[in-house]
DNA sequence: AATTCGGGGGC
DNA sequence: GCCCCAGAATT
């Protein structure tokens, strides 16, 4: 049993009001703003979403602003910072706000938890943070920073284990200060409690931490599972017709970069020409070609092994459902994954040359 | 319960 | 290289 509720309470909050990075979404309440900012946060570096969550609320600056917004400037705020399902789901969530809620963001857990994207941790974090509810919000940190503070031991790799840890925070939570009792816990994660070689002496917690006298520290959180990658070889083709136009498609709209538009590209396979594949799937002669640099682009799941080309097309048809003839102009306007961003920017270097 | 979703930074 | 990151949806 822990003995330390209130003295870690006092501790983490005060540490908290004390210590805290000065933070964008640290300057308001607004439901709406809260929710933008855990959605960026998600599996996300805080300092990877500063910019974004800057420019995300200058474009939509209120819920109405991004329900009306359409999807491919949508999706071109949010190019570059992955997981691009959060942004649709979000802004559907908003929509549902609009239009069932009256614009108000639902203040419990069973109403906010209905909205699209709002997951356990999501519901929490808005709950607590913007409306001073309290309610549970684990993400990694918390789990890391329990599991060392309580020491469990459990692995978190197992969905069941992150329900011992909202079990966890209810009974430990601040019910005077919830937002800042589950923001010190996120910010202690971050900045103290680190997964390797935590900060101990620095610890505003440490007199209440069990691993830090009974255990070791370093040795939690349990993890399991780790990811195996499959690699995948792709020729990725910029192909140039007699008026500098580029081809482009847009990917299907589920599964990896739903509805991102890309250089096409076609997998290479044993007895597969592709630079032909290329010319009878999209309606053009071939009348050149050049090399590009190799790409390799690692996802979570998954790895491409690409190879760019630049090719010149002639006798130039109607193109297939999603795609198009554009001109680089055009293109800049797309949302683009990275490594087709990176594409572009080594065509206009060779483009350059010419 | 396991897999699918991006991309970057730390070590 | 590997691990993790203010996770959620889908299967």
């Amino acid at each position: 049993m822990y003995r330390y509720t209130k003295q870690f309470q006092k501790a983490l909050v005060e540490w908290f009001n004390r210590e805290k990075r000065d933070l964008p979404w640290r300057h308001t309440t607004d439901p709406y703003k809260i929710w933008v900012s855990e959605v960026m946060l998600q599996q996300t570096r805080v300092d990877t979403v500063i910019p974004y969550y800057e420019n995300f609320l200058e474009k939509f600056p209120t819920a109405q602003a991004l329900a009306d917004a359409n999807e491919e400037f949508l999706l071109k705020q949010w190019e570059g910072l992955g997981y691009y399902s959060r942004v649709r789901n979000l802004q559907a969530g908003v929509r549902e706000v609009v239009e069932n809620y009256g614009g108000v963001v639902p203040k419990t857990r069973e109403e906010i938890s209905t909205l699209k994207g709002v997951g356990p941790y999501t519901a929490g974090a808005v709950l607590s943070i913007a409306y001073g509810v309290p309610e549970h919000a684990v993400d990694g940190n918390v789990m890391r920073v329990l599991s060392r503070v309580l020491m469990i031991d459990e692995d978190i790799a197992l969905p069941k284990t992150k329900k011992t840890f909202e079990r966890a925070v209810m009974e430990l939570i601040d019910y005077d200060n919830p937002s800042a009792f589950n923001q010190g816990l996120m910010e202690l994660g971050a900045m103290v409690c680190t997964p390797t070689s935590p900060s101990c002496l620095l610890c505003p917690v440490r007199d209440y931490c069990t691993a830090f006298h009974e255990g070791e520290p370093e040795k939690l959180p349990v993890k399991t599972k780790k990811v195996k990658t499959k690699k995948i070889p792709y020729d990725v083709f910029i192909v140039e017709d007699e008026q500098g136009r580029i081809l482009m498609e847009q990917r299907p709209e589920t599964g990896l970069l739903a509805n991102m538009w890309q250089f096409p590209m076609v997998e290479v396979k044993k007895d597969v020409v592709t630079d032909s594949v290329m010319a009878e799937m999209y309606h053009f002669e071939l009348a050149g070609k050049d090399h590009l640099m190799p790409l390799k682009h690692v996802f979570s799941h998954l790895v491409w092994q690409m190879d760019g080309y630049i090719l010149r097309a002639t006798d130039v048809e109607e193109p297939p459902e999603r795609s198009a003839w554009l001109t680089l102009d055009e293109v800049e306007k797309l949302p683009l994954s990275v490594s087709m961003q990176k594409f572009l920017a080594q065509y206009r270097i060779e483009r350059q040359k010419l």
